[in-house]
DNA sequence: TGTCTGACAGATATTGAAATCTGTCAGCGG
DNA sequence: CCGCTGACAGATTTCAATATCTGTCAGACA
């Protein structure tokens, strides 16, 4: 019982990202990825019950990853405009860098998120969850002025859509983009503001 | 010369509206539309030079008629808050009744307007002029506080695109939806507003 | 005893030949 | 003369036969 010949979840989930890697969503399937592992196929569905479960894992994974560098900047401590607005700059960053970098990939998880409903609704809801979290320091710092915290958290994930929903991607290369999430940050951040007389 | 039976573009069009409501995008043909005006299909190119075209010419006929009613609220003299709230909300409810009563049709007119991307794009401008000329007079009537009417408006219409783009049409039916929608209003309300201390 | 294999049935995807469609144009008929 | 027709070439779609894949399970193997 080598621990690295040992089949594990894990082990299953890497090689899984590394066949969908080198052939693309539609042409992976689960004998590919047992070949990978030199294992039989069936001893694949020992460990995930059905392909798509698999595929389920794998887009969590990829979720999480990316879901890293929020939960940091959502747990930091300055003032919240900053971080609101450094926070969703990160999270617009994130996205546009992975369609630009490698857009096939971006491609095949975006195919993976639209069967990985449940995945993905878990996924947005934890990141409504690290808005509210820097409204409310910004509440407590005195800074913000918010009727209800979860629902505004709700709203300003809403509102900046556009720029991180994987179906407007495409649009995030456009040389007008920049000024365009400027002026929604400015508007967004106007609304969250207590007024200063 | 009848004018009943004259082959106009209008006639063509209907026509063309016709068959896809009967048969579907995929399965509409150029033939299908001669065959329902009594023609020869030579016809049809006779008046539009591609297929390409004639559909562009439908998803625009389609889109100006959804707009007309927005229209008319902009043109409007009320107060602009109430105005620009009542033109969204408008805005969404346009869409959300016709992916409601109709959703074959709506999916229709969706693959339609993915082909036909320049008409799609002067349909946009058009709102985005729109919620600038309710802004702008918000700004005369002393309620909104706003540098940059143009480019606030395109915030406005970036901020709502979840409400009003058919990619997140799915998500207009869910029981959440008009709790989140009052929440993202008022978020842009109060960003908009002067402040009064 | 528990993990893995490999053969199997039913579901899904691929393929290439045949049918249909798009776009053109010479010529018909009013 | 002018708008319409209908036959045509090349592009696209359909369809059914064929191949591949998913998910299961009895039994091998350690």
């Amino acid at each position: 019982m080598n621990e690295a010949v040992v089949l594990t979840p894990e082990r299953i989930l890497e090689a899984t990202e590394d066949v969908l890697r080198r052939f693309g969503l539609t042409k992976a399937t689960v004998v590919d990825v047992a070949r990978a592992l030199d294992v039989s196929h069936g001893s694949v569905y020992r460990h995930f019950p059905s392909k798509a479960s698999l595929r389920d894992a794998v887009a969590k994974r990829w979720l999480d990853r990316a879901n890293e560098p929020l939960c940091k900047i959502a747990a930091g401590d300055g003032p919240a405009p900053e971080r609101l607005e450094q926070w969703l700059r990160t999270a617009f960053t994130i996205k546009q860098k992975k369609v630009c970098d490698d857009p096939e990939m971006f491609a095949t998880y975006l195919a993976l998120a639209q069967d990985a409903r449940e995945v993905v609704e878990a996924y947005k809801d934890k990141q409504v969850d690290l808005i509210a979290k820097i409204l409310s320091d910004g509440v407590a710092q005195g800074v913000f002025e918010i009727d209800n915290v979860k629902a505004t958290a709700r709203a300003v994930f809403d509102a900046t859509v556009r720029y991180h929903h994987p179906a407007h991607a495409e649009e995030w290369a456009k040389p007008e983009c920049p000024g365009r999430i400027d002026a929604l940050l400015a508007l967004l951040l106007k609304g969250l503001r207590v007024c200063k007389p």
